[in-house]
DNA sequence: AACGCGTGGCC
DNA sequence: TGGCCAAGCGT
């Protein structure tokens, strides 16, 4: 038995017994939703996902239902799990299956990552489950499987790394059972063979593992070269009527793109009353500046400084297709940004 | 080909 | 606390 043929089996014995089986999108052959699965699931964990995937399937049980829906209503819906693209994506790749292949979801990984928001690794997890089909997948888990068993350095986001691991991938996969062997590979990747501190005594892996037989399995796989994250500032508007807030839609690109949101006050804008005049036609009554909140991204962190203003005549102002006046008795159920909602929240709760 | 894109949990 | 990361994709 060669060497890429026990890798699988090995995996695929020890799933039979260790491995994860009763996740809510597992047990299913649907593409609908075992792509809703794996897309909630980039850079997300399975605890996280857990509710909001519940919710969706909920309001839209299947691939016409999403593709009927309003964006809004999507993204209400997403609202709170971040990388938003991959809700606008979701939302058009479902029209793009009513559209182009007459509501049934395309079987073979190459057509399906055509779909918007589909990568290679996203369509063949679903070909291999939905459909059975043999193909490789290359997600966190696996690449960390990886670069610790076959002893890979290097940052295994960067493409040169990425591509050899592809290679392995490819060269590792069984002739069968391909669904349950990368099942498996993320089950392993995600209970024992972990970032830290991970369960090497129990690994049906650590016999022909590199990184154990090296002592390099803290190194494995190489950490993220970071640069310093930079420190913004901006000041929100909270324009406040009758128990109603403002809210304007965030251009479809670049941070929390779609989304309803607090109008941002530019830098350039001294008097933020003279301001929310000449921008919404709107004279305050009253106006303070809230407790500024501070929320970090991935790539930057924001000091968020809401500047609450007292306005009256919620309903003959500002209404457009870009502009809302939601009310925070609704506030559940719309689609806002999770700073934008903790403002809010506070603001209902003291009324 | 590196970077932008959210949020919550962990230590 | 702050730094790091989690079932990646699009550009």
């Amino acid at each position: 038995m060669n060497t890429s043929t026990e890798f699988a089996q090995r995996l695929i014995d020890w799933h039979r017994d260790h491995g994860r089986h009763d996740l809510p999108w597992q047990r299913t052959c649907d593409p609908y939703r075992i792509w809703l699965s794996e897309i909630m699931l980039q850079q997300t964990q399975v605890d996280t996902v857990i509710p909001y995937y519940a919710r969706f399937l909920a309001r839209f049980p299947d691939i016409a239902t999403l593709a009927a829906a309003p964006l809004d209503d999507v993204l209400a819906l997403w609202s709170g799990l971040g990388y938003y693209a991959r809700a606008r994506n979701l939302h058009k790749a479902a029209q793009a299956v009513m559209a182009v292949h007459g509501g049934h979801f395309p079987a073979r990984a190459e057509a399906i990552a055509t779909l918007p928001g589909i990568g290679r690794s996203t369509a063949a997890a679903i070909a291999a489950f939905a459909f059975g089909e043999r193909a490789a997948i290359l997600d966190g888990n696996v690449k960390r499987v990886l670069c610790r068993a076959f002893g890979v350095d290097g940052f295994p986001g960067e493409r040169a790394v990425e591509q050899r691991l592809w290679t392995l991938a490819e060269a590792l996969l069984p002739d069968a059972d391909v669904g349950t062997y990368i099942q498996a590979q993320m089950d392993l990747g995600a209970t024992l063979c972990t970032r830290g501190k991970p369960a090497c005594e129990r690994c049906p892996m650590a016999g022909l593992c590199v990184a154990r037989r090296e002592d390099r399995i803290a190194e494995l796989p190489a950490a993220r070269p970071r640069k310093a994250v930079p420190q913004r500032h901006v000041r929100v508007a909270v324009i406040h009527a009758d128990g109603r807030v403002l809210l304007e839609r965030r251009p479809p690109a670049g941070i929390w793109g779609g989304l309803l949101a607090l109008p941002e006050i530019p830098d350039s804008e001294a008097d933020a009353g003279r301001w929310l005049e000449t921008r919404f036609g709107l004279a305050p009554r009253a106006s303070r500046a809230l407790a500024p909140l501070n929320h970090a991204f991935t790539h930057f962190r924001l000091e968020i400084t809401p500047i609450r203003f007292e306005v009256s005549d919620a309903g003959h102002s500002v209404v457009d297709a870009e502009h809302r006046w939601l009310a925070l008795a609704e506030l559940d159920s719309a689609g806002l940004p999770t700073p934008v909602r903790r403002i809010l929240d506070d603001l209902a709760g003291q009324g």
